[in-house]
DNA sequence: TTATTTAACTTGTATTTACAAGTTGTGTTG
DNA sequence: CAACACAACTTGTAAATACAAGTTAAATAA
């Protein structure tokens, strides 16, 4: 049963104090020792846990004062990972499915190099618009391969987010990716759909999201009108 | 001289061999004992320097095989430049210091709220003008605290970038941050800085970087020539 | 030959011990 | 009272040791 370290297991429990705050941001935690005697290990393995807390931010350490905590909201790569809605730093975000999930072949030219098992799936396509306080600021192409995927092209998008769906109906998660970001001047139809003036440039993102299925990456195509907002990661 | 300590050294030596290409991508690290009796060390100690070194995302550690060279180190945040064809490694990256480290007071209308350790510190200030094969692509505007900085204005910074010697010379790390991303149109300035096309827009991002030292943090603006290259990140 | 076991590796976890180095408050001394 | 010295903390570095657990290839048995 108990297979997890102990290490971990203060790692986790601290972890857990931290962000419930338990510990107040800027305080202290319990010396090196004190957590020695209170959880009966010994200073290396508790020190390992630091480590790790360290490593994830939360926590700061300093030679002959202590453990301060931090409780920064540190997120996986250099947008947020949760997707799009999070990124932008606005809570509410209206969004429109131009186009609904729908099976087809991979375009010709794709960006990103595909696997063979990616390659003879095929791949399901849905186009979104969303908006911040009614005006659009996003425009996103979604590519994904058309594996692990029953009944999807029926659910509703209306009110969540993709990875959410993907998360919750189909336990697929994210663990990490790759991402191109330029500076480019909009086409016609980007214009026209962002509803943007003449000169304004857009953020162009392209990203590929490895997931915990074997060759079931997300790819994406987001364009970002960001005149009035701006994206925004921390890291 | 030499209060540096042993696994720090081994991390530096591990590193620098990685980076240079000693160790092929995808192949073996020597094990933990054989680097004990390489380098006389005992194996806590060779194993703290490979923690940094997969904290970094140069290796990947895996139980009963051994420590494998990645294939893609993993960044911090935005920080590596590909280029449209292949990867242009960051070598091919030459660097013009157009105003070398000097200190001055923080500006008046700083885009980042500082600490008050930080506004009496005064700051450090530098730009670049970063090229790749002869373009310039990367201009960069650094702001730092004027403290644990002895000498500073005195280095070189032709050849090293500026993470590497804080590191090196001033053991500060960089553990995370926050950033946020824009695409504009650029001032006449800029534009003669990065030779731009008229109509050309640029990345502009500013970045607020977070270190292991309290009260230590780096500010950046950065303007990014993304008509050849984009920026690239992986998380 | 083929399948299985075993031995010899690898990294992972954990204890114990020791001293170095930075920080802070409490004294003592001038 | 103020400046200094020191003691009692804190985290940092490092050694020696032990066993657990995963991987691999050679030796062994079918």
């Amino acid at each position: 049963m108990e297979n997890i370290p102990q290490y971990r297991k203060l790692y986790e429990l601290l972890r857990k104090h931290i962000v419930e705050g338990v510990y107040e941001e800027g305080s202290l935690l319990p010396s090196e020792n004190e957590l020695c005697a209170a959880y009966e290990m010994t200073r290396p393995t508790v020190r390992h846990a630091l480590d790790s807390l360290v490593k994830d931010g939360l926590i700061l350490k300093k030679q002959g004062k202590g453990s301060i905590v931090r409780k920064t909201p540190k997120n996986i790569g250099i947008l947020s990972i949760s997707g799009t809605a999070s990124a932008v730093g606005v809570r509410y975000l209206k969004t429109d499915i131009l186009q609904k999930p729908m099976i087809k072949t991979w375009p010709e030219n794709f960006s990103f190099e595909l696997s063979e098992l990616e390659k003879e799936s095929g791949c399901i396509y849905m186009e979104r618009l969303r908006f911040v306080e009614d005006e659009p600021v996003f425009y996103d192409i979604n590519h994904l391969p058309n594996i692990y995927l029953p009944r999807i092209t029926n659910r509703s998008f209306e009110n969540r987010s993709l990875f959410e769906i993907l998360r919750k109906n189909y336990q697929i998660e994210i663990l990490g990716g790759e991402q191109k970001l330029k500076a480019v001047m909009p086409d016609k139809q980007i214009k026209k759909l962002l509803k943007l003036k003449t000169g304004q440039p857009v953020l162009h993102i392209e990203r590929k999201l490895t997931t915990n299925r074997e060759n079931f990456n997300i790819y994406s195509t987001i364009y970002f009108n960001s005149e009035k907002h701006a994206i925004f990661g921390s890291f």
